[in-house]
RNA sequence: GUGAAAGUAGCUCAGCUGGUCAGAGCACUGGAUUGUGGAUCCAGGGGUCGCGGGUUCAAAUCCCGUCUUUCACCCCA
């Protein structure tokens, strides 16, 4: 009986597997690079520490189990609350600021699309005990570190930047009760994905009076942080936000990597949490979705029986990423699956059993070596050795007889006669 | 959960107005090549044409159902 793959997984060959440790590798390097430390936890927690801070239709797009003991259990669809747990049990001998880093294999059960699959990937990268704006400016700063260093320029991606405080004091100014302000929140986040007109109608209907929704049009529509006060009318909350994307602004300046960046009133981002900051990374002309965003949510540790201590963080999926590295042809092209030292080849039949001594002795010298199985003809062999990318190869013919073998260099098809011993050494 | 498109070799696909329609390229294996790789040429293996039913003398081809995949909607931590 033929067992097909579940839906929305992935299978990963050799040359796949090779393409997804080029980007994991990748986001490992950068995360170490900006002073984060790695760390994991288990792939599946229990069903209630996933629904503490989600709805009912998270919940429901989660892979859950009951074990015999009867535990309800889920796979874990993100790592945040994990790390909230992890922090918490510790959280009074690590030492601030926490900086930490993951790439936890993640799983939701959507239906996949584009982009989209049930088993993936996501880069984690969170910064926990500092208040100050700055620890967001590094989150971005590290954010932006990553993709470029994979060769994706400011006219590649944008990150796109806004602040929930903003988004608050703006719409309350304008006359928005705050009981509805997270009906709206999901609305605005739809601005860039539907076509004006519904986008009016839509808002129309929670804002009848059509002086506050021109407002919100407007204030959607600036990219430019000194315009807003003349749009939303002044008012002390919105001058602290502002004030704050201001700074965060100048440090990313400093940091030398705003021409990533832009201001981006309608970023607002999913769920309730987010109390700061927020952004999202897109890429530029595509129709992909966001290729990763993050913010301030000051409230997760507490959220999860902790203490009050402020957060920032993001997070990044390998889905969209990889789908936009391979449009712009920026993953290389010679991945390699094997990493061969040696290859050793006979020219006779009767030198094989020297093959498999040879090469038994350079592994243990720890050299990467190989052999072929069938001691057939040496142009074979040599095909083998190229394919599997060798980067010398050892041929042992009649010379062995005294001590000595070939050592050919693949790359130049340069070959020199050594000592066996010396090989070895 | 809703809608649309597509399923033929390991991969990309051609064949589709029913009748040499079981095919190509790539990949794989072997040979040309018994002491020299990446090239070239030749040969070979490999398919229940997604599955089930119907129409017909005859179905990969037409019809119905079904499953799967992809794309979009919902949602997006």
């Amino acid at each position: 009986m033929k067992i097909p793959p579940v839906k929305g997984t992935r299978d990963f060959y050799p040359l796949d597997m090779a393409r997804r440790n080029w980007i994991i590798d990748g986001w490992k390097r950068v995360s170490l690079r900006n002073g984060f430390e790695e760390y994991d936890g288990p792939i599946f927690e229990y069903l209630k520490m996933f629904q503490l801070k989600s709805g009912d239709e998270i919940a429901e797009q989660l892979f859950s189990l009951t074990d015999r003991g009867g535990r309800e259990l889920a796979l874990r669809p993100e790592i945040t609350p994990t790390m909230a747990r992890m922090m918490n049990q510790q959280i009074n001998s690590l030492p601030k600021p926490i900086k930490w880093f993951s790439v936890p294999r993640l799983f939701r059960a959507e239906r996949p699309q584009r982009g989209r699959l049930r088993e993936f990937f996501q880069w984690n990268v969170d910064i926990i005990g500092v208040d100050d704006v700055l620890a967001d400016a590094e989150i971005i700063f590290t954010t932006i570190d990553y993709l470029s260093s994979v060769g994706l320029t400011p006219r590649d991606i944008r990150v796109k930047i806004s602040n929930r405080k903003l988004l608050a004091s703006a719409l309350t100014n304008i006359g928005i009760p705050e009981k509805q302000l997270y009906s709206l929140y999901a609305l605005l986040d739809k601005y860039n994905r539907i076509p004006p007109d519904v986008f009016e109608k839509t808002l129309a209907e929670q804002v009848p009076d059509s002086a506050p929704a021109k407002k919100i049009v407007d204030f959607m529509n600036t990219t430019t942080l000194s315009e807003v006060p003349e749009i939303v009318g002044k008012d002390p909350e919105v001058d602290t936000a502002m004030q704050e994307l201001a700074s965060l602004k100048d440090l990313l300046e400093q940091m030398g990597v705003w021409q990533f960046c832009d201001f981006y009133p309608s970023i607002v981002r999913g769920l309730a949490y987010y109390t700061g900051v927020v952004f999202e990374v897109h890429a530029v002309g595509g129709e992909l979705r966001a290729v990763g965003g993050g913010g301030r949510y000051d409230n997760l540790l507490q959220d999860f029986g902790g203490p009050s201590i402020a957060a920032t963080g993001m997070g990044m999926g390998d889905c969209v990423l990889g789908i936009l590295l391979e449009e712009r042809n920026l993953i290389p092209e010679d991945l390699s699956t094997q990493q061969l030292d040696y290859f050793i080849a006979s020219a006779d039949k009767k030198y094989f059993p020297k093959v498999i001594e040879i090469t038994a002795k350079l592994r243990r010298t720890g050299k990467a070596a190989n052999f072929a199985y069938k001691p057939t003809g040496l142009s074979k062999q040599l095909k083998q050795a190229s394919v599997q990318g060798a980067k010398k190869c050892i041929i042992i013919g009649s010379e062995i007889e005294s001590g000595k073998l070939v050592v050919k260099d693949m790359a130049t098809g340069e070959q020199k006669t050594t000592e066996l011993d010396n090989l070895l050494k």
